[in-house]
DNA sequence: ATGGTCGCACAGCGA
């Protein structure tokens, strides 16, 4: 048995101890994290190593983007993919021993417009998706979970209102196209979902708003998958909601499944 | 309809 969680941090070493924070509360055996934006080498490792964490796959860029997977078992790198060829760091595997895979992804948020023709960044987070969806077309995963920061909230419970959205990113039916075909491509769970079947579920809340909890607009831009296969192991999915109100917050929260499986 | 807030790194871009 073990507990994945999913989160963007947001800087992980203007937020190591917040992480810190959640490692001691929560205790994930593995932690994923997206927008690191740091190289590999500045991640502080050692504070997550001295809370039992000592394993760490990790790609990393100065800046911006960056993913790491942070693991009290044992992990070994399973390499990365540079989907859409945008030279980004965005993309991280590692191997459970049991042979499980993990891919820890984060998707390009996509910018303003939500038309390819004025707005490249929306066409890269298309094609990022496609390029997705190729991949796994061509190597069907199995025993595999895929989480991260997809940037897309894909149902209408998963936007607090689904007809004001529809031409905001993240919420468009051309997105919500595209990461259905990455998906299907790889016969990929919702395990979130599987679990908590209905009703509003958010991870993420702009920093913009005066009060994010009496607003309450948030979105589901952060997720667990896991192939069909080992889907029916996992369980207890939950949504960190509380974490948007620690001091100095990500605007992402933490997002938890467990499985029972052999790790 | 608009502007609102962050992080990086030091101006403006990306989210």
């Amino acid at each position: 048995m073990f507990t994945l969680a999913t989160w963007n941090i947001n800087s992980v070493r203007l937020r190591a101890q917040l992480v810190c924070r959640l490692l001691a509360d929560e205790a994930p055996d593995i932690l994923c994290l997206q927008e690191c934006k740091s190289p590999v080498d500045k991640i502080p490792a050692e504070v997550f190593h001295a809370l039992g964490y000592h394993w760490i796959v990790a790609r990393g860029q100065k800046g911006y983007n960056g993913v790491a997977i942070i693991s009290r078992i044992p992990i070994e790198d399973a390499g990365d993919r540079d989907y859409a060829r945008l030279g980004h760091a965005r993309h991280v595997a590692a191997r459970l021993p049991g042979g499980v895979v993990i891919h820890n992804v984060y998707v390009p948020a996509g910018g303003d417009e939500p038309d390819r023709t004025v707005n490249v960044k929306f066409g890269q987070k298309l094609d990022f998706l496609t390029d997705m969806r190729d991949a796994f077309h061509a190597d069907r995963p199995g025993r595999s979970i895929l989480v991260g920061d997809l940037n897309i909230a894909p149902r209408e419970d998963d936007v607090w209102n689904h007809r004001q959205m529809l031409k905001i990113v993240s919420h468009t039916p051309t997105e919500v196209e595209h990461l259905g075909a990455a998906q299907d491509a790889g016969g990929w769970v919702d395990v979130t979902r599987k679990d908590i079947p209905t009703g509003p579920l958010f991870s993420w809340w702009s920093y913009r708003a005066r009060d994010w909890a009496a607003a309450n607009r948030g979105r589901r831009l952060d997720h667990i998958w896991a192939t069909q296969d080992i889907s029916g192991a996992s369980h207890s999915s939950r949504i960190l909601r509380d974490v948007r109100g620690w001091e100095g917050p990500s605007d992402h929260v933490p997002v938890f499944a467990r499985f029972d499986l052999a790790p």
